[in-house]
RNA sequence: GCCCCUAUCGUCUAGAGGACUAGGACUCAGGCCUUUCAAGCCUGCGACAGGGGUUCGAAUCCCCUUAGGGGCACCA
């Protein structure tokens, strides 16, 4: 258990360089998840120190998804707050601020190395067989040494003059206690050359000013989180609780998830939050799926709503180990969302996707009395959003545009093309005069027709199916009927009459 | 190579020394239902990485091994 007494002030802190990622997603999510509980504040915070690897369109791509996922932030760019600024590359000169502080106090000093000489020492040390890191060589050197260097205008970095004995143990909730020797904490850079911090500069600056209480980020930070210990120390601050999430891997299992999509025995793992949207999976549904991972809401139950998760989230609760994505649930569990949707609100939310796919305008869809009458018969066959195109084009195609390729498709089970014209024929006898046209009357009528045909229904019905839509495979039979009206549906059926005798004819010329 | 983290069915997980013949979910297989496809229902396959301890008793605590993962930048 947690202290859930206190709120809490978490903060989701992405560098906006490329697209919003699913592992950075479930840390959003957890982060979200702990603040609800606590009744404290979420905090987004752009970490955008590297200009060289700044993306702007990368800020667009995570507030949409965030924001796509109710992830809303009480406090961030777009927002505001009391501790702002929220962008890290428009608080430089507390940064800058901040490490003179650490100089002033012997915590740190300046570097002159260059590039090329670091590059060289660790090219060395590699070839010697040691571990490569900075070998402290700025960090002793004479004031009149350094007055030299700074009068010839050597660009320098800010280092952190880490303890050289003793050891660190930062506490980690999920974790424990994590021991480090201080030794191999390799005076690491605060400041670049830039005049921009590095990460450990600036997140513990922020953290402190921002006044966050506890620090979710991926367990790739855990060898970092020593330095932040230290660095926290050197300031004389009380340091965040830290929290190192399981990192989220590769759905082959090997190695953390890729930023980019993978192939996987010819299925495609995508892991862009963006490719979700456009793939038509319900935000609620993702939410759902990611908090199973890392963290379960009981021993039974794997479905469960934004509030109740709030209500027991625990971070103490949280997995330590890390996981793959189970994609194929997220199939399930968008599935069980659909099906639990009420049928206007499916409709609605199935409206831009039929009009992409579709090619007709949201405007026109929404006022198709056909669309209204569809929704229900696919509800339970969705997984996706994006799948309802294919489920429901022939409804919105004119009668010509039907076609039977393969006229052998029509055939019911066990029926040659002659048995199947007449089984055609007979049921457009029915679909002319049944009263009302119904289900219930259609369904009354074909059964009969099945039976005085001596046919199990299956075989009778299907002509119709592959008449109506050209697919074997389609929302139930009668129902489509229903949708299409009796004129349309007659004539689907006439015309798959006629392809049958052509067919039947091209076969006697042979 | 060095440092650190982790280890329950194929996958996601439950499990806080006795409630474990190890539970649930997805996937897969079989069956039922059925106008196709779904959905639903039932059944089945399937795991405590290995070895040492501690203890009356270990999936659970400790150690070693092994395996997997993460990190070793003027990137985050």
């Amino acid at each position: 258990m947690t202290d859930s007494t206190r709120p809490a002030r978490v903060r989701f802190a992405p560098s906006p360089t490329g697209f919003l990622h699913l592992g950075s997603v479930r840390t959003a999510i957890f982060d979200w998840l702990f603040a609800r509980h606590t009744g404290g504040q979420f905090i987004l915070r752009i970490e955008d120190t590297d200009q060289k690897r700044f993306n702007p369109e990368s800020m667009q791509n995570l507030t949409t998804g965030l924001r796509w996922l109710g992830l809303q932030w009480d406090e961030g760019p777009e927002v505001g707050g009391p501790y702002g600024p929220y962008v890290q590359s428009e608080r430089r000169d507390i940064y800058q601020q901040y490490a003179q502080q650490l100089i002033d106090s012997g915590h740190a000093y300046r570097c002159y190395a260059t590039a090329e000489e670091l590059e060289q020492m660790r090219a060395e040390q590699t070839a010697r067989g040691e571990s490569p890191g900075y070998d402290r060589r700025y960090r002793w050197i004479s004031d009149e040494e350094r007055a030299q260097l700074e009068a010839e205008g050597r660009p320098s970095v800010v280092r952190f003059a880490a303890p050289l004995e003793g050891t660190t143990v930062v506490h980690d909730l999920i974790r424990g206690d994590i021991t480090v020797e201080n030794e191999s904490v390799r005076d690491p850079v605060l400041m670049k050359s830039d005049g921009m911090p590095t990460y450990h500069l600036a997140v513990v600056v922020d953290d402190h000013l921002m006044e966050i209480t506890h620090v979710l980020r991926g367990e790739e930070w855990i060898s970092s989180a020593p330095l932040h210990k230290l660095l926290f120390d050197a300031f004389g601050w009380e340091a965040p609780v830290f929290v190192h999430l399981p990192v989220i891997l590769d759905p082959s299992g090997k190695g953390k998830m890729s930023k980019r999509k993978t192939v996987i025995n010819g299925l495609e793992f995508s892991p862009f939050v963006h490719d979700y949207m456009e793939q038509g999976y319900l935000p609620e549904a993702m939410f759902n799926f990611l908090t199973n991972v890392g963290w379960s809401y009981d021993a039974e139950e794997e479905i469960f709503t934004r509030d109740e998760a709030v209500a027991r989230f625990d971070l103490a609760d949280v997995n330590p180990s890390a996981a793959a994505l189970p994609f194929s649930k997220l199939e399930w569990i968008n599935g069980v969302y659909i099906r639990n949707m009420d049928p206007a609100d499916l409709q609605a939310r199935l409206v831009p996707y039929l009009s992409r796919d579709l090619g007709i305008s949201e405007a026109e869809l929404a006022a198709d009395p056909r669309l209204a009458g569809l929704v229900p018969l696919i509800q339970e066959r969705l997984k996706v959003l994006s799948e309802a195109a294919e489920k429901v084009d022939w409804a919105f195609k004119t009668s010509d545009e039907i076609t039977y390729p393969d006229p052998d498709l029509l055939l019911g089970r066990k029926l040659d093309a002659a048995q199947t014209i007449a089984v055609l024929e007979t049921g457009a006898a029915l679909l002319a005069d049944v009263e009302p046209f119904d289900h219930d009357a259609l369904e009354a009528a074909f059964r009969a027709a099945a039976d005085a045909a001596e046919l199990k229904p299956g075989s009778f019905f299907s002509p119709f199916r592959v008449a109506i839509t050209g697919k074997t495979v389609s929302p139930p039979l009668f129902e489509s009927m229903v949708v299409l009206g009796r004129d349309e549906t007659l004539a689907r059926v006439q015309n798959a009459i006629a392809a049958l005798r052509a067919s039947v004819a091209e076969a006697v010329e042979e």
